[in-house]
DNA sequence: ATTTACTTTCAGTTTGTTTTGAAAGTTCAA
DNA sequence: TTGAACTTTCAAAACAAACTGAAAGTAAAT
């Protein structure tokens, strides 16, 4: 297989996992697009290697920029906006866990507090059901996210030495 | 806050949550709905509380199922199915993680060893760039990949006290 | 063997998401 | 200050995913 072939190959499978993690399709492949791509890259470069539109290319850039795993780079003489992303996958793991943690867990983290405080008799096996389940899941959102702060603290050595004497 | 309200919060909530992990909004009602049922319940029984149709229900439990997140019910004397949810989380996480694991982390590392193999002179800045980018990944998902099975083979308490001395 | 109670399927429809492309906006250079 | 080069926005169109409901299937009861 050579370069190019890969390349599409690369491209289309990150943009597929993508999605079946919430992640549109095109935002995926554009930052696949970017993690291979030795030196940053234009809008137009992006919307002829992947086919899509100038405004859909944008889009997704500016969100790619917001989650932290794409930069604008502004060449010296150059009008034109070039983009580059961060090719550590450690560095690009830490930065979407963070983001979805903020984004996502902490919401539910919240909204599951204020649902462990019902009104009703404990004894009810229904009220009691639920406040288990509630509470359950707190419990191991909290640990988890405890978890996940410490790791995106830590480096990636640790992660890939360290913590594997632990894990055995 | 009474039950009925609080689950309901409950339900919705935990649906929006699934579509942002590419899970579909029914799916997950329905199972917040089973995890916080004191007592197995019927496909009416989910078609009412839920407002959707007997189609849908069936379509999603059999994917629940097949998940192992819920159970098919017969209850003596009864014609009709119940249906019942792990209510463990730590049980449904370890399910979870395996089965996604399993669904599309090995199928995607899996290639990505086969795309470490092209054709190219390593001396190129775009070939080079490609092979790094991909061994990367690689590196990394190995890594996920042994933490994720030890922590699917270790229990809760493990998790929910022995590994957090070690991320202290 | 037929009825009754229940489950499964799937073509067609609805709903939700993504993409386009043209217009508006911005910025720099002359 | 005008125009050229480039970026951003967003309404409408295209596409994809999810849902419905009625018909077909299954199996226990009579």
């Amino acid at each position: 297989m050579n370069l190019t072939e890969a390349k599409h190959q690369f491209i289309a499978s990150w943009g597929a996992f993508g999605t079946q993690w919430g992640i549109n399709r095109t935002m995926a492949q554009i930052h696949a697009l970017l993690m291979v791509s030795a030196e940053p890259i234009t809008q137009d470069d992006i919307m002829e290697q992947l086919n899509i539109s100038r405004g859909n290319v944008n889009m997704n850039i500016r969100d790619l920029i917001t989650w932290g795993l794409v930069d604008r780079i502004l060449l010296s003489g150059e009008r034109k906006e070039y983009f580059s992303a961060e090719k550590d996958i450690w560095k690009v793991a830490t930065q979407i866990i963070k983001e979805r943690k903020k984004r996502e867990l902490d919401p539910m983290m919240k909204l599951l507090a204020t649902l462990e405080n019902i009104d009703g008799d404990i004894k009810d096996k229904d009220v009691k059901q639920f406040i288990d389940t509630v509470s359950g899941i707190r419990k191991f959102g909290k640990k988890a996210d405890q978890m996940l702060d410490v790791m995106t603290k830590a480096d990636e050595s640790w992660f890939l030495t360290g913590m594997m004497k632990i894990f055995k």
